[in-house]
DNA sequence: CGGGATCCCTTAGGATACTG
DNA sequence: CAGTATCCTAAGGGATCCCG
């Protein structure tokens, strides 16, 4: 950490020598939507070199973010207090970045952690109070999550199951969270959903 | 851009890949000051090298984060307003490092425009509003800044001024924005204008 | 003197193969 | 499955030089 630093005292700095190596947030990221293992992690960011992957583990570990936890004979690692309290940090990024996307190359895979992380940045919990429990069942780009809206809390599982309103969209995914709806498929359910669901998941442009 | 992106498409990475690279979110968090010369990047940011801190101000530019703009004679690099919009990253990362700050090393220097940022991410509007208006001159580690609250509102400008409340502080700058003020030296004015200090700016430990 | 560009060298990071 | 080991490229660090 010393070779590597900054030579400057403040906290943004302090946090960049924390988490602003390369694959680091995306790392914090993925553990934000829950516990994963190793092999887990490698599945959801395929382009990190594994001795990368091992090398960023032991810092943020070091650094006292994440603990690998024995989960029932296998190793998973999840953040402490400390790294749960990047979520702001990691939902900003989102909201920020989600503003210049465009639809996604051929080589940009879409993952189920990235899209978790995306609707919870999009969440709008006071937009959402004032409507119907709602689930929805969405495929992003081949990316399926199930979502289910409760007042002002929601949760996101992977895969496809029976919800009020199921729909996929392959490369407009940016136009969807931000209100823009023309190119979403409806696949079951009561099309007029799709406006709820666009007040309760929001990106301003 | 092309070479160094992750292949994956969501905010998160949208935004590392823009904002990510070493040094970056730096150069941004002093604009997010005020605009800046060359020179005075370099000088609030002693250790970067000046091809990388070329090399950032290109990239962010064609990103559309900052530009060039003539001052008089001169040129200075300011935000667009999409830039602007990484206040949120900026001060939520400045929240979260300081957390885990101490006191400063031998070879950390402390510039105006990082402690700008700091009070900025410390300032608590809610708790100033119901304060009255208070203007403190504060010496961090050698950085002297003025300081006007008014109302929500606040300023901070660079150097020692006439003020409500002088005070100064060498080492324990994390210790002070969190409510701890025994290390703090008051130059001038009323001691106990220090408590209204501390409600208004405060990271919580 | 402000605003860079150029050089050389070090090291993080990418690709791939391997091991307990 | 959960990492190490190795080799190589390219980004970053440091010093110096250039140009209007």
């Amino acid at each position: 950490m010393a070779a590597r630093d900054y030579g400057q005292y403040d906290g943004v700095t302090r946090a960049l020598e924390l988490v602003g190596e390369r694959w680091g947030l995306l790392i914090v990221r993925d553990l934000l939507v829950g516990p994963r293992r190793y092999g887990e992690l490698a599945e959801g960011l395929p382009r990190i070199p594994s001795n990368i992957l091992a090398a960023r583990l032991k810092e943020l570990q070091a650094a006292g973010i994440i603990r690998r936890a024995p989960r029932s004979r296998v190793i998973v690692y999840e953040l402490t207090p400390y790294g749960r309290e990047l979520e702001p940090v990691v939902l900003s990024l989102s909201t920020w970045g989600f503003k210049s996307l465009d639809a996604p190359r051929e080589e940009q895979i879409v993952t189920p952690d990235g899209m978790t992380i995306a609707l919870r940045s999009a969440f709008r919990p006071d937009a959402a109070a004032a409507l119907p429990s709602t689930s929805y069942a969405a495929g992003f780009a081949g990316t399926e999550l199930f979502i289910n809206v409760d007042g002002t809390d929601f949760g996101v599982q992977r895969g496809m199951a029976p919800a009020d309103l199921e729909f996929a969209t392959d490369s407009q995914i940016r136009a969807v969270l931000s209100g823009d709806l023309d190119s979403v498929r409806v696949l079951n359910g009561d099309p007029r959903l799709l406006a709820r669901f666009a007040q309760t998941f929001r990106l301003a442009a």
